[in-house]
DNA sequence: TGGTATATGTTGCTATTGTCAACATTCATC
DNA sequence: GATGAATGTTGACAATAGCAACATATACCA
């Protein structure tokens, strides 16, 4: 199924309109963002992206399950490396968080934009974020079991993990953290994820 | 400046438009949010929030400030109580916050909208938001005087504890949270300020 | 091989919106 | 009471989302 050029079909135009949303997402913003505007760039006519999503919000969620799994598949690699106490463990998933934010923001932007109203009308996009979700948890649960993290309601401390993260994440890509900073993003996240873990080590 | 009925001038529109548009936010979402719908709503002809706002994104951006000025106050309240000792302080500014982004959806999911693309356009916006800011800066600063938090860059842990606050609340009002723990929300904030003050405090 | 259902793309249309320009009315001030 | 400024209105234009009807290519089957 290749691009056929000047041929009455594109050849995967589904592909395209996300790769040029995305590119779009990155370049100009989110907000402006318009199926016409793609559908141009693609050389397609205006209506075309409707044959493969039944309105702009299917687009949006169709890219923002795209980034859960993604996002998955980083952690994942983290997880991998088999030498890390429980407490690197999670220190290292939520430096790589903000990594992967960082590093796809239209991603990013997409899967926590406002324009997403309503999750529900997306079970597969739901699935794909829980399923991100569930890496932490299970990393915190180990943790707990191995005495290391403080114990209490596993889901709840997750909660708090996943808000620093997001925090630092959301912050950075709205450039709410000021330029001369912006620099040491990483040396945040370092900073950031190592307090983490003091707040959930267990007392001594 | 009473707000006259049937009569050529409004009264206070731009404070209608300003509640209107909150209103708007609350009950349906920020991205349907339109110009011309507000004006119907008040009764008043389509063109007529130009008189108050250059377009769209300042009515947004005027929202955003007060927003920010709000939070300031609700902040402020905190720091009344001279009782508190700098780890309480931090404590209760973090529940507070988020009490803020909770109660007040409207306020803060424009403050912290991508819609909102360029903060630096609107240079008393860009003002109200670090003096909110810097309420956190000072108390952080004073915890470290008394050399009951940790030394460091002040700014970069007041980074953290903004990043997580603003996490949890955002994943809240983005309804990411599950709805069991949706009650406890509260629970939770305490929960992350309490974890947060044991990563902010001085090693013993 | 040829024919047909289906997937994919196009054209044309309507309703809505943001925003501009020109005009109307009221208010505030001298 | 007159006049300039503030505020509101009317009418226009371009862009957009999304619907319906139509066109073309593709896949699959006899």
């Amino acid at each position: 199924m290749m691009k056929a050029k000047d041929s009455y079909h594109h050849g995967d135009l589904r592909h395209g309109i996300i790769e040029e949303a995305k590119i779009w997402i990155e370049t100009k913003d989110i907000s402006s963002l318009s199926l016409r505007g793609i559908a141009r760039r693609l050389g397609v006519s205006h209506n075309a992206p409707y044959r493969h999503f039944a309105d702009k919000e299917s687009l949006l969620a169709a890219i923002a399950e795209m980034g859960f799994i993604k996002l998955r598949q980083w952690l994942q690699q983290v997880l991998e490396d088999n030498t890390l106490t429980p407490e690197e463990g999670i220190k290292a998933l939520g430096v790589k968080y903000i990594e992967y934010a960082i590093s796809n923001p239209a991603y990013y932007r997409v899967m926590y934009s406002a324009y997403l109203s309503d999750y529900k009308k997306y079970p597969s996009l739901e699935k794909a974020a829980e399923e991100s979700f569930t890496i932490l948890i299970e990393t915190i649960a180990q943790g707990q079991q191995a005495e290391v993290i403080r114990s209490g309601d596993t889901r709840e401390l997750a909660y708090v993990c996943w808000s620093l993260v997001h925090g630092v994440s959301m912050l950075y890509l709205d450039r709410q953290l000021r330029s001369s900073e912006m620099k040491s993003i990483e040396k945040l996240a370092k900073l950031a994820t190592a307090m983490m873990i003091e707040g959930l080590a267990v007392k001594k």
